[in-house]
RNA sequence: UCCGCAGUAGCUCAAUCGGCAGAGCAAUCGGCUGUUAACCGAUGGGUUGUAGGUUCGAGUCCUACCUGCGGAGCCA
């Protein structure tokens, strides 16, 4: 009697014989010889096909079935190096198969496409062994980030998607009519955080945020999850050891766990090795002057265009890259100008014209991961930051209310998934990290 | 939004100076007992993104538009 196998234990059922249910990921026959890759799920098997061992019907079927067909087989295990698949090394005799459906011509073949055509056949580019990999490991991503916040005392606390006023910048809000008023949808759970904060002390929310941003870059994405960390009480250097470690931790997670997901997407993983806490950290100002100096000293006149900077400019994405490419680990940059940053930010205590904050730059030219700060959490400051800042001091009394019953310090931050998930596996463009990416052309499938 | 590039068979691409629209893969049929993107032989497959213009003649030149790609800005 044959029992069901997950096509991932397959090297626990040598001898036996088991069948599995899934698709037919490719085909080759030779003769009275047919070699099916079946996937499941969990795995690809090479499964074999001899004219002898199955009825004619069966053999017929077989050699004719269309790539990515449903089927059933039923068979024995055996240990062969020769069979390839995920895990591989094993191989499956097959004894008989049961198509469930045929499959109309598969458009995705084995050969090379280009990215429009995928994106456009995204609902079945998922079913191909890279974007196979890719989902498990941000699955195991989103998976370490929830574990070490649970284990670290950091709450869940759920903050709204569909929100009445803007968070950071109303330009690039996503509007949509809430029974004739307009509302939108949230592109950070950020002010909501520090309520809850208030509440439980160390607090995150983690979940999906839109940006209206006309941003075309491999960078961005209209929809993209992000988590945010927020705890009262925690100054720059303690936000700064907790990211690190916190980042440590999910890098060093998808290396123990994902041997075989990073070796598919051909993940140099020797650059991963090293994500160990602690990371360097250098000022705004420093990398500044760093960037100047690489400036000054190239004989590349577009690089040297690309790197031009002055104190008080924001960083921009060729001064992550150089600046990454000075380290082999990611890097923190703090104390950005007061106004290249966000209006709830602490200004230096030595240095007004300072915040802060710091942004984590992954290496590699994958940029900035991380971005967070010190909260002001001075009441008469925050009025006046609010004001002149020209918000609405109305649709924000909740959040100045904050500073008004028992204010602490406090700090947070933000983790977008994506570009982590992107770092991680070494992909080109974030477009592959998210099942379904909404990007500024895109919005289909 | 700005700068640059592209759109030809189901897919990836070719087509010289403006002169018969072509190959590989996929599909279909046949052959082969160890294939790894198999191989060998055969067959079918086209409104050259859309609209207009120049020309004896346009995939190729011109104009507008559409769609996508690469980069910038903004950001996580």
């Amino acid at each position: 009697m044959a029992t069901s196998m997950l096509i991932q234990d397959i090297a626990q059922y040598e001898g036996q014989e088991v069948f599995v249910r899934g698709w037919l990921y490719n085909k080759t026959h030779k003769g009275k010889l047919v070699f099916m890759q079946v996937r499941d799920g969990s795995g690809i098997a090479q499964c074999v096909i001899f004219q002898k061992e199955v009825s004619e019907a069966e053999f017929e079927a077989a050699k004719a079935l269309p790539q990515e067909s449903s089927l059933i087989l039923t068979g024995t295990v055996r240990k062969d190096e020769r069979a390839p698949g995920y895990p591989g090394g094993y191989e499956i005799g097959v004894k008989s198969l049961e198509v469930i459906q045929n499959a109309d011509e598969y458009p995705i073949t084995p050969k090379d496409h280009g990215i429009e055509f995928l994106m456009d056949n995204r609902h079945l580019w998922l079913r191909s062994s890279r974007q196979w990999a890719i989902l498990r490991i941000r699955a195991t991503i989103i998976k370490a980030i929830r574990d070490w916040l649970d284990d670290h005392g950091y709450l869940l606390v759920d903050t709204p998607i569909l929100t009445p006023a803007a968070g950071e910048n109303t330009t690039t809000l996503f509007e949509i009519d809430y029974f004739g008023e307009p509302a939108y949808l949230a592109q950070t759970g950020q002010l909501y955080n520090e309520v809850n904060m208030a509440a439980h002390g160390k607090v995150y929310c983690f979940g999906p945020t839109f940006r209206a941003e006309k941003s075309k870059t491999r960078r961005h994405l209209m929809e993209f999850w992000m988590v945010e960390p927020e705890m009262a009480f925690f100054d720059l250097d303690a936000l700064i050891g907790m990211e690190q470690e916190f980042v440590s931790y999910i890098v060093q997670t998808v290396l123990s766990k994902h041997a075989q997901e990073l070796a598919i997407l051909e993940r140099d993983t020797s650059k991963l090795e090293n994500v160990i806490a602690p990371f360097p950290r250098i000022t705004y100002t420093e990398a500044v002057a760093r960037l100047q100096k690489l400036a000054a000293e190239t004989g590349d006149p577009e690089l040297k265009e690309n790197l031009k900077i002055e104190w008080g400019d924001d960083l921009g994405a060729p001064h992550e890259t150089a600046l990454a490419e000075m380290f082999d680990k990611p890097v923190f940059v703090t104390h950005y100008p007061v106004e290249a940053k966000a209006f709830y930010m602490e200004p230096n205590k030595d240095n007004p014209r300072v915040v802060n904050c710091t942004d984590l730059l992954a290496p590699e030219g994958y940029g900035e991961i991380t971005g967070g700060s010190e909260r002001i959490f001075d009441r008469d400051l925050m009025a006046q930051r609010v004001k002149t800042m020209n918000i609405s001091e109305e649709a924000y009394s909740w959040y100045i209310d904050l500073r008004r019953f028992g204010s602490v310090p406090h700090a947070g931050f933000g983790l977008g998934v994506e570009r982590v998930v992107a770092w991680v596996c070494g992909l080109p463009h974030i477009r592959e990290t998210i099942p379904y990416p909404r990007m500024l052309n895109r919005k289909y499938p």
